[in-house]
DNA sequence: CGTTGTGTTGAT
DNA sequence: TCAACACAACGG
């Protein structure tokens, strides 16, 4: 994409100024142990005792714990990239979000952009194929060398039917609902919000926390009912409806679904990282029906549910869950490839909000069948409107967002 | 209750 | 754009 276009990068004056030669980390760790402080307040001019101490890292800021955090400002909001152990971990994240963000050429904390091996070529690539919201989800979660590699690892995986079936298995299962309104278009459920469940909302505390931001947006609870709560039903994917007590803690000032949510926790395997998705049926006025329905961590990629092995049960059983729909769509979806799809979403969103995108070219990369930079394109745009905040979960796959992306358009218009 | 990362502001 | 500072929301 933007090797030709450029067109997310055009603003930023690619370094006209000399690329300030960044410093070698091993040898000037001057200021950044916490000792510096005290050091301060011990020749004790005043009591400065409690500032911290500044990082020599672009984008990098100390935490009051002694950790270090990421972030990279983006017309004009800071975009988090989460905590680290280490000050240079902290840096590495920058530049990573700077290289997607900004480009190759961007300002780095160490790499000077060397042309060493193709393995920047490979990078770079991963970085394109990729948006930003999905590369930060991946800095947050220390996850990023990972999938790189990952993507190494699949780049010579074939694009077969199987998988791009699956790809829209995966599609399809997320809006998924029994007859009635959509069952085809999918154009019918306006995708609420997901949450990547924590340990404690699959424990034993029988809760899920509904994250402030989402709960009070669709979820608002009346002041008298703020204490008991209110019962909420949910629909899954298979038609079985769930009963939830939803009600506002004030011990920890959360929102959160408690009576009954533990039996989904167990009926669906749920584990920590898995990601839950709240949906609602898009019909106007009394007809709002809600749905929740989940994915195991990580499980979007077609390359990742085929590869998974033994040991992760949830997406085995995600699979098991959603054969049958596998099996419609191979009867199905012969003609009705990906790129049918797409089209509906780059349309959806030029009309919605966007400057015009060329559609549907497809492209093989990482042994997935994308569609040049648009869907990036889009996603990027769409991020940034929407989940400045939150973190979306991740996504490799683009089908999977795209369904989404297709329901919040969908709504838009 | 400790930590994250957002709100905010002032500087560059 | 960027980082310093304060602190509400969050996770456990």
């Amino acid at each position: 994409m933007d090797t030709s276009s450029c067109t997310e990068v055009t603003d930023c004056t690619v370094s006209v100024t000399p690329a300030p030669a960044p410093p070698p980390d091993k040898l000037c760790r001057v200021g950044s142990g916490a000792s510096v402080v005290l050091d301060a307040a011990d020749s004790g001019v005043e009591a400065e005792s409690r500032k911290l101490p500044s990082s020599q890292y672009k984008g990098v800021v100390p935490q009051p714990n002694g950790r270090w955090g990421a972030q990279i400002y983006e017309k004009h909001q800071r975009v988090w990239l989460g905590t680290f152990n280490e000050e240079e971990e902290a840096a590495k994240a920058y530049d990573i979000a700077a290289q997607r963000f900004r480009g190759r050429d961007a300002i780095t904390n160490f790499k000077p952009l060397s042309e060493t091996l193709d393995h920047d070529e490979v990078e770079s690539a991963f970085l394109t194929s990729h948006s930003k919201a999905e590369i930060v989800d991946m800095l947050r979660k220390h996850t990023y060398n990972d999938e790189l590699q990952q993507s190494k690892r699949n780049y010579n995986e074939s694009t077969s039917t199987a998988s791009r079936a699956k790809l829209m298995m995966n599609c399809r299962g997320l809006m998924h609902a029994k007859s009635g309104v959509g069952a085809g278009a999918g154009a019918a459920f306006e995708h609420l919000f997901d949450k990547a469940v924590t340990p404690s909302d699959v424990g034993k505390l029988n809760r899920l926390v509904i994250p402030k931001q989402h709960a009070e947006k669709h979820f608002p609870l009346q002041i008298g009912s703020t204490c008991k709560g209110v019962l909420l039903n949910f629909e899954d994917n298979g038609g079985k409806v769930w009963r939830f007590r939803y009600s506002y803690w004030n011990s920890s000032q959360s929102y959160v679904l408690t009576k009954g949510w533990s039996r989904f926790v167990k009926e669906k395997s749920l584990k920590a990282g898995d990601t839950v998705t709240f949906l609602r049926s898009s019909g106007a006025g009394q007809d709002r029906q809600l749905y929740i329905d989940w994915k195991p961590r990580g499980a979007s990629s077609a390359a990742a549910a085929a590869a998974t092995t033994a040991g992760d049960g949830g997406a085995l059983l995600f699979q098991k869950q959603q054969q049958h729909q596998l099996v419609r769509l191979h009867q199905q979806q012969q003609q009705q490839t990906i790129g049918v799809e797409v089209c509906r979403v780059v349309d959806s969103v030029n009309a919605g909000l966007g400057p015009v995108q060329n559609p549907v070219q497809v492209v093989r990369l990482f042994g997935v069948d994308i569609f040049n930079g648009v869907i990036n394109q889009v996603n990027d745009q769409i991020s940034g409107n929407n989940i400045g905040k939150k973190r979306e979960l991740e996504l490799e796959l683009l089908t999977v967002e795209c369904c989404k992306k297709q329901c919040l358009a969908a709504q838009a218009l």
